[in-house]
RNA sequence: GGCGACGUGGUGAAGUGGUUCAACACGGCGGUCUGCAAAACCGCUAUUCACCGGUUCGAAUCCGGUCGUCGCCUCCA
């Protein structure tokens, strides 16, 4: 069993080989901080927390590293407008950041560097390409990198350099450029802007090098993964290998993994055009945190995904599927021999799950096998046809493989106050078949968010979830 | 203008040459179970994969063309 992903810049499909065997080095471009961010942001993020998951569910260790952006042109403007620093500003909106990540279950990563805190990295790497040849200093003590000094620029957008486009607004202080294409490494200080007295002398970094300069801080010269989604294709990516390897002589990122864009009205969700979702919105709008990870994670992630009410509907459906396959099991109580299949299914589902991700992340065959896992074992609830041993070895599995997709109820639930004594009225209420009584204390535990259900095995529960 | 991706049922969406190739989920219809409700289970819901032509014993899957949608070339996950 080998993982494969498809990888942007050679267009391969290409087999997971770590730099060092059994460690997983993944790098994943993060929020640049100056606002809340969007359900698009974050399917980005799903992605790559569904990647690191997948690969520590299959026994390999791996360090993840997502950037923060806490210095960029956005940043400066806000904090600005609303006169306070740029580091106050970056504090909040990274705060909220967490928050929404948390929400949506993200695997918290090993690092979360930011940008500001990694300024002298980024003049070593600056200087190295000052040196190299490959950047030159401005009059006004700006640097930027040179495209004719590296061959290989474009490779990974597919981009032939002299078709490049030049974009019609070119900033006075850029007028100096060697090439209208060249990038910056370093802008010299303006009024209003924060700036750093460094070796190159005083100014701001670019937004590309901070990319390169955290990479190789916390993962080596070389790494496995690079993450992103596809607009960061070009020209960020491009730039990141192009500074980095003319840096270092060295091969960047050994696979690059882009996931395609959030639509929204049949349109790419962007800051920039307008049409966002905001993770925040949406949660104290009272969506289901876990419908909403769902719907972000079950489409593959090089496949556009239109992002609508009727999607969070349908994924808000299909979990409350899976927590009632799991509260059934949980509640099933049989004194019987085992089922001799059970085991076949847990072994078969664990294979082809795993088989699933293994193939470039197809989170969609992988839930497949998750549905026709419940499905089984609402079955043998149903025919009563295995023992309360079985119950529990599929309720671990279940457990296991959401270990990868995290979207199952909090293992340890806990009821709202009160909520167990009306629990214990209302199946005395039962036991004296007194019908309007246990009708009554089922609307009332539905009031508290706990949904109630009568089985054989007497009533079970389960937290109901916010309506999507 | 250059480059690229995609077009599967009522909806979302897997599948990229042949043993269930049309998964899975949502929705709908019928049935079973049940004090009621809910959940669940069973059956039905695309003889067909944008359209046309070609390759092949065989294609949703490969090739060519047509139409359509989207993305990148500029800040952007």
């Amino acid at each position: 069993m080998t993982t494969s992903l498809h990888d942007t810049l050679s267009g391969a499909r290409l087999a997971l080989e770590p730099l060092e065997p059994g460690h997983v080095r993944v790098y994943s471009c993060g929020p640049t901080v100056y606002g809340p961010t969007h359900v698009g942001n974050f399917r980005s993020f799903l992605f790559a927390d569904v990647l690191v998951r997948h690969l520590r569910h299959l026994g390999l260790r791996v360090t993840w590293v997502m950037n923060v952006t806490d210095v960029d042109d956005k940043i400066i403007r806000g904090a600005n407008a609303e006169g306070v620093p740029i580091g106050e500003l970056a504090d909040r909106w990274l705060a909220r950041f967490r928050l929404d990540a948390a929400a949506l279950r993200m695997t918290e990563p090993d690092v979360l560097p930011r940008a500001t805190d990694h300024i002298p990295q980024m003049v070593t790497l600056i200087e190295r390409l000052l040196e190299g040849g490959h950047a030159y200093r401005t009059d006004d003590g700006s640097i930027f990198f040179r495209i004719a000094s590296w061959p290989a620029y474009g490779r990974l957008a597919k981009l032939d350099p002299e078709q490049l486009r030049v974009g019609e607004r070119v900033e006075a202080d850029e007028y100096a450029k060697d090439d209208v294409r060249d990038f910056a490494l370093w802008k010299a200080p303006k009024p209003g802007e924060p700036s750093w007295d460094t070796a190159i002398g005083s100014g701001r970094p670019g937004w590309h090098i901070e990319c390169s300069a955290m990479s190789m801080r916390h993962l080596g010269e070389s790494f496995d993964i690079h993450t992103g989604g596809v607009d960061l294709v070009f020209p960020h990516h491009e730039d990141e290998i192009a500074q980095s390897e003319a840096a270092t002589g060295k091969p960047f990122v050994r696979t690059w993994l882009h996931c395609a864009h959030l639509r929204l009205d049949g349109a790419k969700m962007a800051k920039s055009s307008g049409n966002i979702t905001r993770v925040v919105e949406l949660l104290d709008g009272g969506v289901s945190p876990r419908a909403l990870r769902l719907a972000l994670i079950s489409v593959h992630y090089r496949q556009g995904l239109d992002f609508s009410d009727a999607s969070l509907d349908a994924a808000r459906a299909a979990i409350d599927r899976l927590d009632a396959g799991l509260a059934a099991l949980r509640a099933y109580r049989e004194d019987r021999p085992d089922d001799p299949t059970v085991g076949t299914i847990v072994r078969a589902t664990r294979e082809r799950f795993d088989a699933a991700l293994d193939d470039d992340l197809n989170v969609s065959a992988g839930l497949a096998t998750v549905f026709d896992l419940v499905r089984e074992a609402n079955r043998r609830i149903a025919d009563r046809s295995m023992s309360t041993d079985d119950a529990v070895a599929l309720v671990a599995l279940l457990r296991e493989l959401d270990t990868v997709l995290a979207v199952l109820p909090e293992e340890a639930a806990a009821l709202p106050d009160g909520a167990s004594d009306l629990l214990a009225a209302r199946d005395a209420a039962r036991t004296a078949r007194d019908w309007p009584e246990s009708d009554r204390l089922r609307r009332a535990l539905l009031d508290l968010g706990v949904a109630v259900e009568d089985t054989r095995d007497g009533q079970r529960w389960r937290l109901a979830e916010p309506v999507a």
